[in-house]
Formats: structure tokens, C-alpha cells, sequence
DNA sequence: AGCTACTCCTGGTAGC
DNA sequence: TGCTACCAGGAGTAGC
């Protein structure tokens, strides 16, 4: 399911088909993926407008648009499980689970494929606001051990949901918190309050090296869903230590990969390597 | 604050 | 072969 790295690849690698071209017209196949506005609403607000920058944010592909030069809101795109950005030369009927294609001044589509219909693309008068929820971005320079280990030490929630939380850090999901945790040697259910600041440090370290070393792959193709814009499949499942292998041996100790489900999510682990919290006293 | 349950969806698969 | 039942899962929301 498509995290940061995912969303990361699609953004470099669409923004130099659609960077500086204008929306000459709008497909819309499935109402809700537009996020409660109107075939007519969601034309008008985004027709004639320039795409003047694509950028990433948290798991948001943010397309910011101007009308007369002027700024004039963005189109947020979000994956969310099985979504999927292209471009390509505009057909005379779209796709199967195409939901939304913007047509461009250069006769191609910006197309919006998603089997699962989860996903969304929406316009926002003003992303800013839009996107104020979101915590920090685990890549940005201002994410330092010292930051993580401050919004750690005031939270007892589980360890698994707060990664998982993106009003708390930003990009995480299910695949690359097992992963985190497992490289940080930390159990899911470890309440974030009761880290010392080198099991934070060791988490910051964890979550920055693997999105790094994610991104460098293209991201990761699993359940043969995520694609890159050139349907390319990314490379970093087979970097996977914990995720996915359950029954398998850990690989840096040889236990037993376990899964169960915390806070609705199934999650991998290694139970030698993450320590299980020691249960309240009583 | 933070927990659980529920919702949205469909392709894939297990069981018969 | 073909049917039904069930599942995964990001994020929003409701209720406690």
C-alpha cells in the first residue's frame, strides 16, 4: 500500500509530464473519490488552471494550481490502498477503474486508477489549512532524535497506532512501522512513554534509514498493487525484514516472525528482538 | 487522551 | 465449475 516512498516515486516521477501544463477538462467516473464536491463544482474549480508545482506531503500528492498567474488552490491526490497516478496519451474511453482523468494542454491525461475506490482526489481552496493536521515529515531536517523523543515521552499510547497516527509523524504506514520498530528493536505495544532517549534514537535512526533506503528502491509492490507512473513495480519488498514474513526466522536473530493485530492492524514482529512490554503491576 | 467499533470497497481466496 | 463468506487495510468518524 502505497507510504511516503511510494508516494515519493510517483511525485518525482510525474511532475515532468504535468509541471506547467493547463487542465483543459475533467472525467469524473466516480463521485466520491472527489471528496464531496460535484462533477460541475469540481470542473470549474480546476478547468483552465495551470499546474504550477507537484510536491509531496505526508501521503498527499499535492498538485498546486494558478488561474492568471494567480494562486488558485491545489487537487490533493491520496493513494490511500490501491490508487494509482499516470500519464498517458488521452484514449478515447478511459480505463477500467480510472475514477478521475484530467485532460492536458498537450493531448494527454492525468489518470487516477483505483480498484478499491478508497482513494481521493480533491480540491482544496487552501492546502495550507488542508494539511495543517499532519505532523512532521520523517525526511525533513527539523525531525531530529530530540523531537521525536519529546512528542514520545508526553504520549502513552502504543507505540504501533502513534507511528501509525499521521497527525503525529507523517508518512507512516502499516509496512514501513513494522519495519521501524523491528530495526529499533521495539515492541508495537511498547507504550511511548516508557522509552529511554536511545530507544528513541535508535527509532529515528530506524525510520529515517529506511525511508531513505525505500525511496531508493521506488517503494514497494506488494500484493502486486503499487506501481510506479511507468508501471514499473518498485524493488523494496524484497528488503522487508518483518513485514510479510510471518512463520519465517527473523533475520538477525532466527526467531519466529509472529503476526497478530494491534489497534486493527495486523502487524509483524519478531518477539526475541522486540522485547514484549512487561504487563501493569496487579 | 486514547481506546474500540464501524464504514468505505473490491479482488482474491478458502471452503464446500 | 460455481457458489458464498470472509479478509486486508488508510483514514475518518462516533461513542465511551
Amino acid at each position: 500500500m502505497p507510504e511516503l516512498p511510494e508516494v515519493e516515486t510517483v511525485t518525482r516521477l510525474i511532475r515532468p509530464s504535468v509541471a506547467g501544463r493547463t487542465i483543459t477538462g475533467t472525467y469524473v467516473g466516480w463521485l466520491r473519490t472527489l471528496g464531496g464536491s460535484t462533477k460541475p463544482a469540481f470542473r470549474r474549480a480546476v478547468s483552465g488552471c495551470c499546474i504550477a508545482t507537484v510536491r509531496r506531503r505526508a501521503k498527499h500528492i499535492l498538485f498546486d494550481l494558478e488561474r492568471d498567474g494567480k494562486a488558485a488552490g491545489a487537487l490533493a491526490v491520496h493513494l490511500r490502498m490501491t490508487g494509482r497516478l499516470y500519464v498517458e496519451r488521452r484514449g478515447d474511453t478511459p480505463a477500467a477503474h480510472v475514477r478521475v482523468a484530467l485532460d492536458l494542454d498537450d493531448g494527454k491525461s492525468l489518470q487516477f486508477h483505483d480498484v478499491r475506490k478508497f482513494g481521493r482526489c480533491v480540491f482544496v481552496k487552501d492546502p495550507d489549512a488542508f494539511l495543517a493536521h499532519l505532523g512532521p515529515e520523517p525526511l525533513e531536517s527539523g525531525f531530529t532524535t530530540q523531537v521525536l523523543w519529546n512528542a514520545l515521552r508526553v504520549r502513552r499510547r502504543q507505540l504501533k497506532p502513534l507511528l501509525l497516527d499521521q497527525d503525529f509523524l507523517a508518512g507512516l504506514g502499516n509496512i514501513y512501522v513494522d519495519e521501524a520498530l523491528h530495526a529499533a528493536r521495539l515492541h508495537p505495544e511498547r507504550r511511548a512513554n516508557t522509552l529511554r532517549k536511545p530507544d528513541a534514537a535508535r527509532l529515528h535512526t530506524a525510520i529515517q534509514r529506511i525511508l531513505r533506503a525505500a525511496i531508493e528502491r521506488q517503494g514497494a509492490s506488494f500484493d502486486t498493487f503499487y506501481r510506479t507512473p511507468e508501471g514499473q513495480p518498485g524493488d523494496y519488498q524484497h528488503e522487508f525484514q518483518v513485514y510479510s514474513k510471518t512463520g519465517q526466522p527473523c533475520p538477525r536473530c532466527g526467531a519466529t516472525i509472529r503476526r497478530w493485530v494491534v489497534g486493527q492492524r495486523g502487524t509483524h514482529a519478531c518477539l526475541r528482538c522486540q522485547r514484549p512490554p512487561r504487563p501493569p503491576a496487579g
